[in-house]
DNA sequence: TCATTGTGCAACCTGCAAGTTGCCCGTCAA
DNA sequence: TTGACGGGCAACTTGCAGGTTGCACAATGA
């Protein structure tokens, strides 16, 4: 079985997630691949600088990669980041279901 | 199928996971059940009405769900919401696998 | 060589989130 | 009826996130 997603570690990628913008541009690096900062700059409505910042903010939480090459800063994505906090997802769910099963017993003892 | 989450509907509900403390909560509630405003400050480093302001911003998101009863106030999970959450990590990495079968074909053909 | 392109850096502004404190109110039990 | 318990409300502080502007600098191409 896989190993159990700490709090500590899913908090800050759900928090990088937590944004619009961020959500946008994790999307297009998903489904376009490794982009440079202008290429995702290019039809976002806010500053070159803040897609900047937001790449550094997804970067800081381990979802996104950056290399420099050439002039040019080339942003990818870190699926392993994306895929652990989905299973935190799916721990909590799964106590969840387990606190209904629970709670189901407790009636039918009580029936 | 299910339906594609939206970005727009998933930003928030991602936003609120992004809090330690308001993981904590929802942890909590996917454990124990639902629990009262006291039972869930028990434990807690921050002040009663911390850890209310923090429940309002789960509500806010469809995270969780209050009811009153008496002079208490019972919050309880809604695991739906999650479940969005989850779905939407599933598209992104459905996206990414994609992209990587393209490029995999791509590099068969230029090969 | 020189203009253009793609970035990085730093300073700055602004609004909001997180947290606290103080006070008041309904509810429940003795 | 009264005190204790569980919460709501509002004002206030503080730190930081999101965004901008201005400038400097390296790489690139004509």
């Amino acid at each position: 079985m896989a190993s159990a997603v700490r709090r500590a570690d899913a908090a800050p990628v759900f928090a990088s997630l937590g944004d619009a913008t961020r959500l946008r541009l994790v999307a297009r690096l998903c489904a376009d691949g490794p982009l440079s900062i202008a290429h995702l700059s290019d039809g976002e409505e806010v500053t070159r600088q803040a897609i900047t910042k937001h790449l550094h903010a997804l970067k800081d939480a381990g979802v996104v990669h950056g290399t420099r090459a050439g002039r040019e800063h080339i942003w990818e994505l870190r699926p392993k980041r994306l895929e652990m906090a989905r299973r935190y997802l799916d721990q909590v769910s799964g106590q969840w279901d387990a606190a209904l099963e629970r709670l189901r017993e407790f009636v039918d003892e009580e029936g």
